[in-house]
Formats: C-alpha cells, structure tokens, sequence
DNA sequence: ATAGAATATCTAAATATATGAATACTTCGA
DNA sequence: TCGAAGTATTCATATATTTAGATATTCTAT
C-alpha cells in the first residue's frame, strides 16, 4: 500500500464524528475501563450492527486491536500506532 | 463547533486520496513552486471544475489558503494549521 | 446436545460524496 | 467596452457510506 493510501484509510476512519466519540470511549492498550460492545452501542445511540461496522473500520485501519474474553469482546485503540500514524504523515507533508 | 466536529473535518479531508496527492503537490506557506489551479488539475489527471470542489474542500477544513495573483490563483498549504490540528488531536486522544 | 448471550455478517434503504459538462464569474489587456 | 484566460458554481449522474433489521456465528453453561 502507498503512502497515500495507507494514510487516506487511517484518515477516513478517523473522518466520522461517530468513529471519533468511539474512540473517546475506548481504552488505551492498558484496557482500563474497558466495556463490551453491547454496552458500547448503547452508550453511542446507535445500534450494535451499526458499531459493530464502525468497530471494523477502525480495526482495518489498525487503529483499534481487541481481545476475547468469553463470550465477550474488548476493544481498545492502539495509541502507539495511531501517533505513528500522525507522525508520519506530518513528516510526508513537510518533506514535499 | 465542538472538537469532535472539528476533527473530523479535517481528517474527511484528508481522507481521500487525491486531496492527499494534491496536499503533496501544493507548496507550504512560502509558495515556492506555486502552481495555477488550471495546471494542478492536469498534474493530477482530474478536471478543473473537481480540482475546484477539492480545493474548497480542504480550504473549508482550514487546510490551505490561497492568494490571488491577477487571474489566477495560487493555493498553498497552511502547514503550521495542520499540524496544530494533529497535535490537538493526539493530545485529544490520550486525554480520554 | 441445547439454550442463551454476545458479536458479526448480510441486506436494503437513505444519505453523502465524487465527478465532469455546462455555465457563470473575475480579471487583465487590447 | 470587449474578448480571452483562469477559476468557481451549478447540475445531474455514478459511486460510496451509514444505518438498522434480520440472520448467522461463536462461546459458555447446563
């Protein structure tokens, strides 16, 4: 994947308002605080097929990873790879 | 507007692919290598009239500015805005 | 095995976005 | 003022995204 695409995928998952207060929500990789998606759903408004589609394209674009405990999913934000992400975008631009 | 809305302007911007191209071909604020519009759309191989719906698109995001030089008109990137922007998200995200 | 709980996938409808053609607007020079 | 060049806007169409309901899958406990 090219530059522009990679960063085009992690910039239009992070381009809906819905995607962005999801991941105010959820943990960091510390998974303190985590919730499961149900209560998720709840907490957003919106229905649980509905984040269970914003859930994938966050983790499609890497910046979501989960864990399963039981029955039970837990997702958390991959902070590290979303600076990443950041920081190489920020030095693509500079350096045109 | 609140962050939430705010973010996700910019990063809906920055989310599709030829407005990256297009960031990547733009100067920053000083303007070295400037570009009229009418030659920009054909660098990227799209049409004037979509050149013009991108280019409002990232200056409605804060992305670019432009200067008006006769006719034509030069568009750069406000550099400085966008990193503001990535900063203040990041610091956003791991505040939660 | 079977039931129930949690999550994912499929499907269809509504909405949003991207694109180019036609047209309008702006500015400059003759 | 007129014409030409450069850019923006309008309009229609094609495509993509968002959403919820229905259904399928996965896991656990009985």
């Amino acid at each position: 994947m090219s530059d522009v695409e990679q960063y085009s995928t992690v910039f239009k998952a992070l381009s809906a308002p819905v995607r962005l207060r999801l991941l105010g929500i959820l943990p960091g990789d510390d998974r303190e605080g985590a919730l499961c998606v149900c209560n998720l759903a709840e907490k957003l408004g919106i229905s649980q097929p509905c984040l269970s589609h914003h859930l994938n394209i966050l983790r499609c674009a890497g910046l979501v990873r989960f864990k399963k405990d039981g029955c039970s999913t837990f997702y958390f934000v991959d902070r590290s790879y979303v600076e990443r992400q950041l920081a190489g975008f920020r030095k693509w631009m500079v350096e045109r």
